[in-house]
DNA sequence: ACTATTTATTTAACATGTTAACTATATGGC
DNA sequence: GCCATATAGTTAACATGTTAAATAAATAGT
């Protein structure tokens, strides 16, 4: 059944070489890409009792101030029902409020607390830490050039032209 | 859409402004890039009735020949459990086998059947267009040189030097 | 050879993500 | 104002990911 591929010595594989290699398909590297910076950053929000969603939602609030819970999803690339549960406990912990819009009974806005905030201080220094010997390591100036690549391609996100109109930009996921 | 956060007036923000802003945190940056690629790619697969992971899996089997889930779990960022559950539903689905290591009888050699290149072949072609359209926009070079820093990103995964000696490679992670 | 320890994988229990259906409010046409 | 339709968010049912413990086979020490 293995009809002796085409090339030199390919380690096992039969057919099908329509594909590049994995480390340049673009979802595979970005994902492999962030497995290996959150192997750092993990351990830190870990050691803080935080999980990875909670902390995207709890960085965007302090940054972007008070939003609706779509506009937080988007930004977090959370679903909307993942984002009710940790929103649930969030607030459970008191580190954010919900209080509906006046004006739209349908909207409910998110604002982060001084006790959100303060828990961001306290990672803080544990964050930048990583994010230093990590800077260090790759370069400065790559890394900048990296952020720069990495939000032109996230601002590709729009929608092509003219494919399936419906569900344009978050999502969530799990891999 | 997007509120656009950052230039002149922060919106409410309170105090702690100890981060940098989140397009510029290099998980986020990573997540959301991903995101925006995976929201082109999603339906291809969907249409096929695969999933992203399974993909990985079909993937790298294809690339580099039989491996054992651990070295599979590592290549697709898929935790051992989780990629239980993939191999178990990607054999009965007849795409891949799994056969004992002879030698080593911990071992599962898995291997991808003609029926999973027949797949890849078959979503090869939407596959490329997808990739095409994304490369035609964001500009072929550039996504060469943001290929060549994410691998470079992800190889220095290893350990940064002398942290915690444990779980160096993989994870998996849901967001 | 026999026990202790490591390694590879699976199972179990639980948390989270995902899709679809549901509730509540808002908006547009008449 | 009243209806149809759209939007924001939640709930429900199910799939998946995650951590820890269990199983099984290898290796190391004696």
């Amino acid at each position: 059944m293995i009809p002796a591929s085409d090339t030199a010595d390919p380690p096992a594989r039969r057919k099908s070489d329509g594909y590049r290699s994995t480390s340049r398909a673009l979802p595979i590297a970005l994902l492999r890409a962030r497995e290996a910076v959150m192997a750092r950053f993990r351990p830190v929000l870990a050691g803080h009792a935080v999980t990875e969603q909670q902390w995207r939602v709890l960085r965007v609030l302090a940054e972007s101030g008070p939003l609706d819970a779509t506009e937080i999803a988007g930004h977090c690339c959370i679903l909307m029902p993942s984002l009710t549960r940790i929103v649930r406990t969030l607030a459970a912990e008191g580190l954010i409020t919900r209080s509906r819009d006046t004006g739209d009974g349908r909207r409910h806005l998110l604002t982060i607390t001084d006790a959100g905030l303060a828990l961001l201080d306290r990672v803080a220094p544990e964050s930048r830490a990583v994010y230093e010997d990590l800077e260090k390591r790759y370069g400065t100036e790559r890394l900048g050039m990296l952020l720069d690549m990495l939000e032109e391609l996230a601002d590709l996100g729009g929608r092509t032209d003219a494919q399936d109109p419906g569900r344009s930009g978050q999502s969530g996921r799990s891999d």
